[in-house]
DNA sequence: ACGCTGACTATTA
DNA sequence: CTAATAGCCAGCG
């Protein structure tokens, strides 16, 4: 087997792909799971790449620590973010998701930490 | 080749 | 309690 040429975004857009609809996650989360907790930073800097990728990344179903959409304003429109969440089940008052501990997914269960 | 920036998080003052 | 700083890794000028 080839050794890991994924790069440390690579692995994040497969993680957020995986992300099931109606469920949130964390930037942190997925840096944790890949080993680098302090590395949300690159998480994050990676949902920006990843306009344009096939499949399509579900970056709207990424938010900060505190469930806020920060980078809602990234997206087609600053509310685009949150209307694809509320499409999808996920109330968001004030650019925050609600409950937002609730529908937090954990990547780690996934990709098998 | 070097330095800066960036959708973050946690710690310390 | 809030504010500021350090740490993280990869792309871009």
């Amino acid at each position: 087997m080839p050794e890991k040429d994924f790069t440390f975004f690579e692995d994040v857009y497969a993680i957020v792909r995986l992300i099931p609809e109606g469920r949130v996650t964390t930037y942190g989360a997925i840096a944790a799971c890949l080993g680098s907790r302090g590395a949300s930073r690159m998480v994050g800097w990676a949902m920006n790449r990843s306009h344009g990728m096939s499949p399509p990344v579900p970056a709207h179903r990424v938010v900060n620590r505190n469930g806020l959409l920060t980078g809602k304003m990234m997206f087609d429109g600053p509310d685009a973010m949150r209307k694809l969440l509320e499409a999808e089940g996920v109330n968001v008052t004030d650019d925050k998701v609600t409950d937002f501990q609730k529908i937090f997914w954990d990547p780690c269960i996934e990709i098998g930490i």
